[in-house]
DNA sequence: GGATATTGCTCAGTGTACCGACAATTTGGC
DNA sequence: GCCAAATTGTCGGTACACTGAGCAATATCC
């Protein structure tokens, strides 16, 4: 290993060594390197919206439960609350959704999409469906399905790795002491 | 669309609609779903040593190019500049890279490995191991093989659509006025 | 029905990840 | 060798993402 001097060499001209090369081809550096891509990918097609992944999943989530509170939010779009938190008074101070004391429970918060919400899910169809084309192009039409496929069983089968885990009902929590 | 009237009904317990199913198949949102859990797991493993995936990233970079710059380095691990500075500036409170001022050009800072450093790299090496493998775990022995190979050719293919792509050499870069 | 446990949300803290702007420095053109 | 352009690292700002602590409200056990 450590085959050069970078001490002497110029700046960024660096080569790729081999030791680099088996850090990059690593699963879990893919991965992260293909979030990235995949996140840059959606800001940029909806740029006229200035509207983030999560905050799509959010919103797209209200507006299929109306009333939902952040705790249930979290279990469909696996984030924790603590995040969810900061992302709903982010659509909530661009009036995308209304946040309302829970009538029923007052600890909750019942959350609503805006007509201007509703809006900005259907104007901005267009460029989640673009940025999904734009992610998978790289691959052969035949091997798109089969990606889809395995990355599917990889997030469900892996899901309780997660902080956050996709929740379907309510866990089954709690024996008690 | 919306279904249920998550006002009366109980926190919660949430069904998932067809709605959400069209969001939580999406390209995108699984692979930041991946991410997560990737992230999780790495952290998991390697929990003794208190390393992120980056940091350990950054380490290896800096082993296999010691004296290497952090402009260089943001092209090897494919961060920006700005992050790479926390990166580093974190592992060097740790004491596990050390960064000095550049002799050749002064701008720059070099950064090396330290003894500890050498040795977190070295004791880490079964947990990065064990975290690639659960990561791909869920899949059918023959199918990683295909998984990873197609995870390359998207992160490669789409490089440029990254903020922070993976430069190998000096972009070619600077048409002057 | 009252003690106890659990839950919903927020807050502070840490870390990744980006952008735009900036001073110091280096480089390229002449 | 001088000056304009480019580069390096930092800083402030924004956003995601998680942990752990804490408060208020609800639910549960007896």
């Amino acid at each position: 290993m450590a085959r050069d001097r970078s001490t002497t060499t110029r700046n960024s001209e660096m080569q790729i060594s081999e030791d680099d090369s088996r850090l990059l081809a690593m699963p879990g550096h893919l991965i992260r390197r293909l979030q990235q891509i995949s996140f840059a990918l959606f800001v940029d097609q909806a740029k006229a919206f200035e509207i983030t992944p999560v905050q799509y999943a959010a919103m797209v989530a209200i507006n299929n439960h109306p009333g939902i509170d952040q705790t249930a939010l979290c279990n469909i779009v696996a984030l924790d609350r603590s995040t969810v938190g900061d992302v709903v008074s982010r659509l909530e101070k661009k009036r995308l959704i209304k946040r309302l004391n829970g009538s029923v429970d007052r600890r909750t918060k019942s959350l609503y999409i805006t007509p201007a919400g509703r809006k900005v899910i259907k104007d901005i169809e267009p460029a989640v469906q673009s940025t999904q084309r734009l992610i998978l192009a790289p691959l052969k039409a035949g091997e798109r399905g089969a990606f889809l496929r395995m990355l599917k069983e990889l997030v469900h089968l892996n899901n309780e790795h997660s902080r956050a885990p996709l929740r379907l009902t309510r866990a089954p929590q709690r024996p008690r002491a």
